[in-house]
DNA sequence: TCTATGATTGACAGCGCTGTCATATATAGC
DNA sequence: GCTATATATGACAGCGCTGTCAATCATAGA
């Protein structure tokens, strides 16, 4: 029920540290030792006590999610790939909010971290955004000599991060829209402190100006993630007049998206019909609201899932380079040609 | 950087033993020695390892969260607060997902747990549904001894758990249906083989026999909590002629709310004009939606928060009951009194 | 046959902390 | 003043494992 690694050793007839090889994977263990000690190992219901291995080699088997609660649905998807990592490495996670609201001086931040740092001793830290933008964090880490690997950050490039290509996902939905045919695209605009806003906003202008159309200052509004401040742009956008009216809208995230179809709703406007709607994320609201949206998928999961394959390498082949993942243009039923084709 | 209990012994003057007191807020220290070697500790900037005092002392001061990836804005709540109560008790937190597919053998699911508690020997589980409610899991940990607590387990009572009064919630959700004027009320249920379904009808149930009134089974649909299902309930409820027609719905969760606001829109039918909804949960979803949806909130937060510091109590103090938590009726926009009223 | 090399194994210390028990010092009671 | 009790402190072992290094054994080459 709780057998030691002594307890393996004597049933086996050897000596613990060659248990102990035989757990790690080392090598120079005869094979037939091997499995003789495996058999017992198995036998027994052995699993080595993390704690005493940490302490013993000064590693903790334990990796950190460090973030500053955004939307539970992120964090969720995040958490889970790295915890399959986890699980495939042989690491555990522990999950460590740190709220940054505004009053947080930066030596809170380090003393929060810290804390984590000194008591877990954590052999790795998977950091989102915003956490990932913050010098006092990436400071006190590095303190640590932890290693940690950044989620979507701004600044991708001095250290290892995984990120996915906004611009490119972004420029390739908007060809789709001028593709089925629309001209005049609504563009709304993500919170304008986040990494991931410019490069989706870069990503749609790319493709208009590739297709020689331009897009007129009103027809961009400024939003901000929210569902509320979809609600805004929406009715600023629906409220052009004639030549202005964009006939599709795409917008920086799916709440925004869901903003849309409401105001459009409340004007008598219908959704693909009069206007196609896209958003961005593929959060389980795209297909919970109606019609289901075209959005892009991000691989959020797998975001987690290869910060901790990265943590789990020997540091030598930890490259300092960005990770940058493939995205997936989810089409649903939101866009449709527009009216006059 | 790295201090270890030595440094601080060597720097304030005492033994380890006698700085080990002082973090532990043991009994049998002088004053002036306490507040001394306790200057010296965060001087020197130093927590505790907790390998070695979990080695030490066996405990491990991790508790484990352990669940089946119900939705990830459940899950996300319960551990929010939870790790907010591992704060305030000195834990920390792991987060352990156990597939539990209809193809995992009860031997399997032990096993999982086994691995969990060999490797990490938590002190605490949490479990949320449809874990809390195996009896392979239950059994596991009952053989570890492992101190576990329940969230909204089927069968409360037999073990510590942390619930909400969901019938209750249910009738006071239905008078005030019943007050708004309603008397012919649609119900959505939930999946059959979850454990809040059930009570949720009743609450339902018996509101409608305290106000005399009937409830012909055609109004009452079985739905399973997704969105799609509630489609498919809606329709049924919607299409229902004249007299067994509901001028109110009441849904099971939000998101198959949700589906009754789609399907009535198709229908052309406007709520809350022609149709009152109301949900449970409050998930994000319910003000994401519009009219923004009269819904009960469930204290998920507070379970994960509640389920911690029952664990983290002194054993005596931990009582095998039922702690049942409140909750509470957002009215919102979703409800109004019928047509001929 | 005998040594060189490598493969295989084990003895032992010690990671940083806490539990146990012994010791020292202070306070109270007679 | 002297023992009884409480308070304050420290010495030391050892939690379960791994790192280090030494020992043993097998094989190959001289």
């Amino acid at each position: 029920m709780k057998a030691t690694i002594t307890d393996v050793a004597k049933r086996a007839g050897v000596s613990m540290k060659t248990v102990s090889r035989v757990l790690n994977n080392e090598p120079n263990v005869a094979r037939s030792t091997r499995e003789h000690v495996k058999a017992i190992a198995s036998e027994l219901n052995y699993s080595p006590n993390l704690a005493a291995r940490g302490l013993a080699s000064s590693k903790s088997y334990l990796m950190a999610l460090i973030y500053d609660s955004p939307s539970p649905n992120y964090i969720a998807h995040i958490q889970r790939g790295a915890i399959d990592a986890c699980r495939e490495t042989g690491y555990h996670l522990v999950v460590e909010p740190i709220s940054l609201g505004t009053n947080k001086t930066a030596e809170e931040k380090s003393n929060a971290i810290r804390l984590v740092m000194n008591r877990l001793r954590v052999d790795g830290v998977i950091l989102t955004p915003p956490l990932c933008d913050s010098d006092a964090i990436l400071e006190t880490l590095a303190e640590y000599q932890i290693k940690c690997v950044r989620v979507s950050p701004k600044n991708s490039g001095f250290q290892p991060s995984i990120t996915m290509d906004n611009e490119t996902a972004a420029f390739e939905m908007t060809e789709y829209l001028l593709e089925t045919g629309h001209k005049k695209i609504g563009f709304i605009k993500g919170h304008v402190s986040h990494a991931d806003t410019m490069e989706r906003y870069r990503g749609f202008m790319r493709a208009m100006e590739k297709a020689g159309l331009e897009t007129p200052s009103c027809r961009t509004v400024q939003g901000d993630f929210t569902f509320h401040s979809g609600i805004e742009a929406a009715r600023l956008l629906l409220s052009l007049k004639d030549e202005e009216r964009p006939t599709a809208i795409f917008s920086s995230n799916d709440d925004m998206a869901a903003a849309v179809y409401l105001v459009a709703g409340q004007m008598g406007i219908s959704v693909p019909k009069d206007l196609s709607v896209c958003g961005f994320d593929d959060t389980p609201l795209a297909q919970t609201i109606y019609p289901p949206l075209t959005t892009v998928r991000q691989p959020i999961y797998k975001m987690g899932y290869e910060a901790v394959h990265q943590l789990a390498r020997k540091p030598d082949d930890l490259k300092d380079a960005a990770n940058i993942l493939d995205f997936e243009i989810k089409v649903r039923d939101s866009v449709a040609p527009p009216e006059g084709s």
